[in-house]
DNA sequence: TTGTTATTATCTCATTATGGGACAATAATA
DNA sequence: TATTATTGTCCCATAATGAGATAATAACAA
């Protein structure tokens, strides 16, 4: 186990007790995912995170993090929250993952201290992800928010955080544009609002208002086959 | 100096390179006011601020500090932000301050490093609070936002961003139950709402919003001695 | 060719919220 | 008793929103 000597062993690279989660959305299949790391001999799956460079900016950080899981550059980040409560319990979980991989770190009080964890939440386009596990982990899938595996620390709270801040901003924030691919239909556009929102929102006036927004560009018509009226094409007006 | 000497020593009571400010927002005499803390010897003002201790949750440090400079407990809070760039430039600051107080603090690497500080800001009755310098500083006084001095750190950056932040949450959050006092009249509310959008409401609609929200409760009119009406005095409904 | 069917795109109307002016009520004073 | 400066309401035009109704149309079946 190389590479965690090295990490262990470049602990004076980063600031301590520090740490940064990402809850990673997208949308796929009418639904709201999210990106989980499967860590290696447990059954429990976490955030992809890390930590902060001495000389790196948190939202670097954050965006390096995010490049190392997803393949993409210059993600839309957002930070909403520091988890940072006494009880956090990461102790336990932290414990149990050492243990796992090197016994030995244990002596390293380093490894077992409390953290205090910065939550970023990014959009990305679901289907140019590459998931990437990083050296924690041996898997990196996406799962559906209503269906979320066991998970370590308290990253299920910090999803649900991400979740409550997303839709506090969706109608300021153009959401859109950063989940869905580059040319969508409206039923679709409507169908993430609906998902994010978990509630459902009448078409005729879910158009009325988008289309007010002056936002979107109607290309052409998508004609999929289906026998009825072919839905429009649009996408998100450059600036 | 043995304060600071006891503050270098107790450095392991605290997590390294985590800092948390605070944006204290006071309201007196039509006036949005922040307290500040005058450095010692130094023509420099900064936001109140602290370290989180091992065992203590961020809010709970933040309220800590509050606490502290304010005399008040349990104080309306909220996180709103945390400052993490690489460029900071916190450094040339804390040897400044540094340099006047302590000279041979100089030679631990400790106090110069880079810091990320997690921002509050905090909402409290002006008429209530007792301003308290703490060892670092010898004034702590209101200044109206409008007429900021010169300002250590980026701290003139994390006061903007508060209000910014106060703005955007004006209308979900109770704003007025925590900056006014116990009873006062719709003008008073309608002022603080003014100064914090920094724009002119009218006072027929105003009131006429307020009122349907159903979250004032109409008390007995308040007889200033002016040669006209009086004003009724309203107080936030409990619950 | 001509219906049929399932959607999509709009239109319309009622209801509610908001902007902005007008007016009546009233506490002290002249 | 009249005056004055505010305060509390009312009214109306306009904008935003909720909810049903109707027209358009792409594929398929007859």
């Amino acid at each position: 186990m190389n590479e965690l000597e090295d990490f262990l062993a470049l602990k004076d690279r980063f600031i301590p007790q520090l740490s940064v989660d990402c809850v990673i959305f997208g949308f796929h299949n009418q639904q709201l995912k999210v990106l989980l790391l499967k860590l290696k001999n447990l059954d429990l799956w976490a955030l992809p995170g890390g930590y902060v460079e001495q000389s790196e900016g948190i939202d670097d950080a954050a965006q390096r993090i995010l490049e190392e899981r997803t393949g993409l550059r210059d993600i839309y980040l957002e930070q909403f929250r520091v988890f940072g409560s006494a009880d956090r319990s990461t102790k336990e979980f932290i414990q149990k993952i050492m243990e796992v991989h090197h016994p030995e770190s244990m002596n390293d009080p380093w490894v077992l201290q409390r953290y205090v964890s910065i939550g970023y939440y990014a959009l990305v386009d679901f289907s140019k992800v590459n998931p990437t596990p990083d050296f924690l982990s041996e898997y990196c899938e996406w799962f559906e928010m209503k269906q979320l595996p066991k998970l370590a620390f308290d990253h299920r709270e910090i999803i649900q955080k991400a979740l409550e801040t997303l839709r506090i901003t969706l109608d300021s924030k153009l959401v859109g544009s950063n989940l869905l691919p580059e040319t969508f239909t409206m039923m679709e556009l409507q169908s993430l609002y609906e998902t994010i929102l978990e509630m459902p929102l009448r078409r005729n006036n879910f158009q009325r208002k988008m289309l007010s927004l002056d936002i979107l560009e109607r290309i052409e018509k998508l004609y999929t086959g289906a026998a009825n009226k072919a839905p429009y094409l649009y996408r998100f007006k450059k600036s």
